[in-house]
DNA sequence: TTATGTATAATTGTATACAATAATTCAATT
DNA sequence: AATTGAATTATTGTATACAATTATACATAA
């Protein structure tokens, strides 16, 4: 069963990307016409588009009414990863509430996926079990609106990680615990450690995002000069 | 110095408006060309505005691509309160941590305001008051991603307060006595528990938005038989 | 009656045309 | 050269026209 996806939402989620990727920079304008011929659709479906790239935080509109790319900044990704914290906090709590045996079982898989990975120093697999990981806490938890929040504060901040150019500090090894914590926390039913754990853990990830901006804008700054 | 509003955002306000009255009533069918009519505006602009309002949880989309009032359920607004409690906590905590004396200062006069509304039995001063309290905090704490979260937080919860005819269970007296609570830490600049108190707050106002939405629902219900 | 198919109408999705606004160019003036 | 202002161009905002999809009404067959 395909639901054809409207022209509109294609164009979202590709400019989304382009965005995330830093295809499309940071304080780029853009112009409906130019867009529009680029992907070869009306300036209807783009418009519907951008404007939910600019609800999001994606786009800005500056006062002459022109679009632009949003600039980044060590402010932005404080706050969202401040957000970030609490929400995961709790999400991390109300699933440690509806954690069945079968729950904890796969969480623990997971998690010693996690540990592995750090162990044999793949650091990309390391991440990727670590999203599984809240994932699965976002699904057990089955909590809407902190799910749609997050996936979007999750976006942004994949695009602050991948914003300039960085050879961030390996926390495979510490993230990896704080994962065990978490999980320990989550298998003995202590929703509310849980919870703070997990603040606590995304707390301890804002470095390597704000070392990456800081590096990007110091950068673009000696660019601009 | 007037900034000319936009067709879809004038659309957008007043659509939202109706809904969080209810004059747009939960599930009620929406239908382009009826309210382009209405307005006496083209679809354009309009659609532009029902779009922002499905993204942000106003309308939904059905499977057949018609969009309607999105019902009320008590489970949505529990989820509502839970992330509203953490961002608001999060706020008192950042907000406690800029203080200075004269805003100590303003914040104490404003809870003198509720306790006296409340002492007084001005039940509708105590929510006006208790606003206030909270909105200086959301300046204060300068937190841009955390002000946005809880505009739209907040004009949902209205929404929820005012939905049903419900004469609430009276929680001057107490809201009076957590806000009180909520700025002796403030003042000692303990933004820890400042931030605690506000998640407990917020927590135990819940229960006014719940009984009132059950008894909508109930009411609905019944008249569907 | 119930189900099925088909024509019609209603509604949304997309493209285009036109209007309003902002930026740019460039001549005229100082 | 620097400043002003009108004409032009570029861009966004709105309205309308057309296409695609979904719902409705109704006839027909089982």
């Amino acid at each position: 069963m395909i639901k054809t996806m409207k022209t509109k939402d294609i164009l979202y989620q590709e400019l989304k990307q382009k965005i995330i990727n830093s295809d499309l920079e940071p304080n780029m304008p853009i112009v409906e016409d130019n867009i529009s011929k680029e992907f070869g659709v009306s300036r209807t479906p783009l418009r519907e588009a951008l404007q939910r790239l600019e609800l999001e935080d994606w786009l800005v509109k500056q006062r002459n009414g022109r679009l632009k790319v949003s600039p980044v900044s060590v402010n932005e990704v404080k706050e969202i990863f401040q957000v970030r914290s609490r929400i995961e906090g709790l999400v991390a709590t109300e699933a440690t509430k509806k954690a069945t045996s079968k729950d904890v079982e796969e969480l623990k898989r997971i998690t010693d996926l996690i540990t592995h990975a750090a162990d044999t120093d793949q650091r990309s697999e390391v991440v990727r079990f670590g999203s599984e990981f809240h994932n699965y806490l976002y699904e057990l938890s089955e909590h809407q609106t902190a799910k749609k929040l997050l996936g979007q504060l999750n976006d942004h901040i994949n695009r602050y990680r991948r914003i300039g150019p960085t050879k961030s500090s390996d926390r495979s090894k510490s993230a990896a615990n704080e994962h065990r914590q978490i999980f320990e926390f989550f298998a003995s039913g202590d929703h509310e450690n849980c919870g703070k754990s997990m603040e606590t853990h995304i707390n301890n990830s804002l470095n390597a995002a704000v070392n990456s901006i800081e590096s990007y804008l110091k950068l673009t700054k000696e660019n601009e000069e």
